[in-house]
DNA sequence: GATGAATGAGCCTTCATTCAT
DNA sequence: TATGAATGAAGGCTCATTCAT
């Protein structure tokens, strides 16, 4: 989850903030219904009903649109997962705890998980990497400290920390975008059910 | 997996039939390495030192190559699990032989997994959408066929079978994504402890 | 040398016109350094520190800027010649002096020299022509005048006064090009050289 | 004067090879009219009565135009000038017959002449810099090294080779210049001039 | 006076596709 | 079969200018 800023902000009048959040959320719903390569600026203005330029004024390059709403969505869900990680104790309350108000989160914002799926998944930078590979990275780094106090303390069996950790968290995306995929779908049974299987994955005891 | 074929094809030569499988498997590359958005037929024709003209030659559209390209993986994956899974005696069983076989298979051609998997994401159809949604709702839907028939035999504990089955079929992709993305990965570890997982997780009695 | 000014102007309060003289002084320096299609209102903003707004504000389009720059500094450059030609005596004598100060003049202010040198090669008006043609051709003019009357006074060799005039007027502008383009250059030398040339070429005795 | 060729060069057919000439001399009719800035490749495609994208197919970037462009020109120029500056004898002999032959040479090519000073004043590469100052630093380097075997054998008077390289450089320029501004200008007695201004410049003895 | 906001035209470039040879 | 040639739409982005506050 990451925590870094877009380097240097100058200050910013109400209006300014407000017109930036309305074209990241625009843009959220675009890549949410259109996909990467169906969100062009000219689309996020007409959904707007605005003109391109208006975009180009707000923000320099198409890369710090996608650059906020991405990272602005992992600082909103870090902070509210933040109090119930902490709050959890044990290593595989923590992780629980992680899982759940991940998946809580996300799924209370579905267009802007969508959207920042299709962000992480395609949004390259000038060297053709992935942009935000890192930043996934992050996460599975954070949990992976996790599991390695959880080894310690003899609550976990023995595994390797990174794999697992990788694992708990595409297990977690793939829930969710079956889900954000179609909304029919009952994510409360099948949080349960990734709940369960993560538990007895790492528990040392038959939790 | 699908064994629809893309539309009329004409007869055709083994020429032909070679040209098309170099263009097919030139596009798989870049797809891979570039990304859904970098695949332009100019950079396939590049990457085969021919012509962009080879190209639309060969195939009327670009969607008609990465039709054949998702398709003719598919089958192919298909080939190499059904006997597989037909070999496999009951329903636990022939779940494991599915996802295994699947592995197996896939991780063999990394490329045409990366490429399949970005198409997947991201083609979309004249509609807007996603145009190759269809086809893993097939898998879902065979999948469910063995999980129901395994419940009336008492062998699988109750639960919607389409939920789970979309459960192993997103699961299995995430391993072999994170594999796919740094091939270091131990594939044969995570494979296994992801069978272990879905066979806890379907199984009535405890495994 | 032009005499002209912009047009109707208002009255102008003290801040007023300060704030005008800060941005022209802008524009220079961004012409100087990053040429002429470098030069946009933002760039000069920018490089003040201030809003695109306040420069549209003090003046009405981006012509007008340039128009000022051009003329003011061929008016202070006109006003500093002006004396050192009355004050030489026969043609040969103010066209030295002409040359001479011009040089003394323009190499004193490198950064507006080159500003108006960008601005003279590229800058258009609606029209398509070049917006300062008109301004050299009045110099070459001036200059015309006093060879003819050297002429006419036998002190100068018979030739077209218009080719040698304008001779004149591009080779000095060759020799503060050559020098601008590279400050180490010795202007003084080079401006001794070139005051030679000219003398030798209109003179009618040997100097 | 550059030789360098703008890398490696497929095969071309006659076809490419005349549509290439064709917009290559497009862009100069339109540069020597419209000015540097006024050069679109949509402004080229126009005048030529194609569209845009026959450009971009046959130049990858505007940039490579502009280098064919005046490349080219200079490639040409110096085939027509270097059998004139080798037939010449001395130093005196040889920097004249360059002048005189270029004089004559881009004469002959008002157009490119004047579309070609439009780039090298105005083309700017990546890094800011002016794209072709190298190429100008060629021809004072050559002129320099006939001055200083000129010195070496008693026929030039002793001053900076470079500075002296550049002046001839430059003020042929401005003759051309001149000319090309307004091509009523007898260049014929305007070129003589020129000459006899440089060999009274570099001479030891009195021409 | 000053500024933030918005606009629309234009820029270079990439692209999938069509067509004549 | 293969290819070179051409097209027109769309891409992201910069720009001078206008306007309300």
């Amino acid at each position: 989850m990451s925590t870094k800023q877009a380097g240097a902000e100058r200050r910013r009048t109400f209006t300014e903030t407000a017109r930036r959040a309305q074209i990241v959320d625009a843009a959220a719903q675009v890549m949410a219904t259109e996909g990467y390569s169906g969100t062009s600026i000219a689309r996020i203005a007409s959904h707007l009903g605005i003109s391109k330029g208006v975009i180009t004024y707000h923000f320099r390059t198409k890369d710090e649109i996608l650059r906020e709403l991405v990272l602005r969505f992992f600082d909103e869900g870090w902070q509210h997962m933040e109090p119930a990680v902490d709050a959890a104790t044990g290593a595989r309350g923590k992780i629980l705890a992680w899982v759940g108000s991940q998946l809580e989160f996300f799924s209370r914002h579905r267009t802007r998980f969508l959207a920042t799926g299709e962000i992480m998944a395609n949004h390259r930078g000038a060297d053709g990497q992935l942009a935000f590979a890192e930043e996934l990275d992050e996460e599975v780094t954070a949990l992976s400290g996790i599991i390695v106090r959880g080894q310690q303390d003899g609550e976990l069996r023995e595994f390797d920390p990174r794999t697992i950790a990788t694992l708990i968290v595409k297990t977690s995306s793939a829930v969710l975008e079956t889900w954000a995929a179609d909304p029919q779908t009952d994510l409360q049974a099948q949080s349960a059910a990734l709940l369960d299987f993560i538990d007895h994955a790492i528990a040392k005891e038959k939790p």
